[in-house]
DNA sequence: AGGCGTACATCAGGGCTTTGATAGATCTTG
DNA sequence: CAAGATCTATCAAAGCCCTGATGTACGCCT
């Protein structure tokens, strides 16, 4: 006797959490075995994408943009200069702000990179209905305000604009 | 302003992989922040979960049901061990094989903190009908198969058991 | 102008996770 | 019995991610 395995299995697989983690798992190591041949780490190319969108944006503004604190965001950047995929430089109008942008390099690693990342991201919506691809997005975004909502101590206020950008 | 960021936040957010990894990050941070003040970290938390219900189990098991490489889980383990949360010895029936269970202490531990994360997932599940909750568990589901389905080199076989339990 | 609040960048420290490689024990099979 | 496959544990290296704490720059407001 011993605690039956497969129902053990099914239990934890069942919890809440496990699904959820077990999807973005899956897609976090599709995305990284077809970014592996560019020596690009998910996070990196994320990074990338975003930059490619607002080129020369904070490092603090990309971090947001990627869902991750400007810590990590910090530590993805520097790999990706030290690689010379980007360049960071003091901004014109706000001094210690860094801008960061893709160099020519990065660019072409990224929309080579890109056409992976996206295919792998095509065939999981092709598996789906376009009405089920919207539900699935809908229910996600019902579960982040539910478990982000209950603000506790967070202060509210508004963001938007307060000029560090370029170009 | 270059690049419009309202434009920007939404086309990054709008990838498929955004909507899944925001929920699973919501979830990650959600059951961090009721499990710091018990000195417990998800990972250790899951890992303790599956311990409760598989005592006396391998370290390579247990990675298997939390869904971590065993490397993963050797560290989780090397950290829970060292606070006397959970205690290894080397199987009786295969040297080499080492077995974990729960201390006193950290059944203790784990049955204050395990309501709280229970707390936490049912406030989730609370917000949406049992419909709506099946109906996601299963576009998720869908999402790991089509995303590992594919598969490259992996070899195929059964599994079970081999016999590295105990009690 | 002096302060307060906000944003940015970074250092430090702790943890998780993955890939790759090493090595001992066990089971299966010829 | 010996070989090969399988499973287990672990070392090592590289990254990512988070919390907490500094220190600086800028904008607004009195």
């Amino acid at each position: 006797m011993g605690t039956d395995e497969k129902k053990v299995a099914e239990s934890v697989a069942w919890r809440p959490g496990g699904a959820v983690k077990r999807a973005e798992q899956a897609l976090m190591a599709e995305k990284s075995r077809v970014l592996r041949p560019f020596g690009l780490t998910v996070p990196q190319y994320a990074a990338m994408y975003a930059l490619s969108l607002a080129p020369g944006i904070s490092g603090a503004k990309l971090a947001r943009l990627c869902s991750v604190t400007p810590q990590s965001m910090a530590t993805v950047i520097k790999t990706l200069e030290s690689r010379g995929l980007v360049e960071r430089r003091p901004s014109s109008d706000h001094a210690q702000v860094l801008v960061t942008r893709l160099s020519r390099a990065g660019q072409a690693l990224l929309r080579k990179a890109d056409a992976e990342a996206v295919a792998v991201e095509r065939r999981l919506v092709d598996a789906f209905t376009p009405d089920e691809v919207a539900l699935l997005r809908g229910l996600l975004e019902r579960a982040v305000v539910v478990l982000t909502d209950g603000e506790h101590d967070d202060t509210e206020h508004d963001d938007s604009e307060h000029g560090a950008d370029s170009s």
